[in-house]
DNA sequence: TCCCGTGTTTATAT
DNA sequence: AATATAAACACGGG
């Protein structure tokens, strides 16, 4: 699921929820996955409140004062829940911050792909992460500038965090159909209007996705992403959708559609 | 220095 | 029942 139109979802939710309610409790459950122990987070967080969130690709960011960030990561099954302190926190819960409100918000992520950190600054961790430019409304040069450097395919260069982060399997995938670009098109042979078609997609293939709030169920028409199965048709030429593989991911493409 | 393949993780499907 | 697969990244060899 998280990728950046998801982790912008999960942006939203947060700070729907969670904003400005004053932390009563912290439980961790997973002392793998947070790599902060349950008395440090404790420590930097009961008694603040969260007062705004910030995201750089994958990662959310909340904050409660000066040098308090939390940073929640997903990894491939991660997402956030938020309910009374009374219900049953989801399977897989690894973190469950309770508010004086009697809700609790939780982070749940069944494979340990993902993380709960903390750090003092925003843009040290995100340097020490080695995080590119957000893909979102990045500037055209910049974009064109930095995957154009990128050796390998085109995939592997739209998925590489250090480059552009936020864009993973699934969105690569889409941007690619949508531009029409084969995904495995090293990035040294695209000319200019091949460059420009991958850039002009980015936005709004990633916009409509968090319009739809990233469900694969309620894409546009002309999108691949509901039908990542073989034997599905692709839904500009009716073709057949060819599952491949590109950089050890799956990778689907309609070979008449993308060059 | 950069790129790619491998390992990690756990529930599901075959 | 073993095996493969899945929206993630870290790491090490070439
Ligand atoms: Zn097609």
């Amino acid at each position: 699921m998280p990728e950046l139109p998801d982790v912008e979802v999960f942006k939203r939710y947060f700070d729907s929820t969670s904003l400005n309610q004053s932390i009563r409790d912290v439980k961790v459950s997973d002392q793998t996955v947070v790599k902060i122990p349950e008395s440090g987070l404790k420590s930097v967080l009961i008694g603040y409140q969260f007062r705004k969130t910030s995201r750089r690709g994958k990662f959310l960011f909340a904050n409660s004062g000066d040098s308090n960030w939390l940073v929640l990561h997903f990894g491939m099954t991660g997402y956030l829940h938020y309910s009374s302190v009374k219900d049953d926190p989801p399977d897989h819960t690894r973190l469950r911050i309770t508010f004086d409100n009697e809700n609790a918000l939780s982070y749940v992520n069944m494979r340990k792909l993902g993380l709960v950190d903390h750090t003092e600054s925003l843009k040290q961790y995100i340097r020490e992460k080695n995080l590119g430019p957000d893909a979102l409304h990045l500037d055209h040069k910049l974009f064109i500038e930095i995957i154009g450097r990128k050796k390998g395919t085109v995939k592997s260069a739209l998925m590489d965090q250090s480059a552009v982060a936020g864009i993973g399997n699934i969105y690569a995938d889409e941007i690619l159909f949508q531009a029409g670009i084969h995904p495995k098109r090293p990035v040294s042979k695209l000319n200019e209007d091949e460059f420009h078609a991958v850039f002009r997609q980015t936005d709004p293939v990633l916009e409509t996705a968090i319009e739809r709030e990233a469900v694969p169920g309620r894409m546009p028409q002309h999108f691949m992403l509901p039908r990542r199965e073989p034997g599905a048709s692709c839904p500009k030429c009716r073709g057949n959708i060819e599952k491949i593989a590109v950089s050890g991911r799956s990778t689907f493409v309609c070979p008449n559609c993308q060059k």
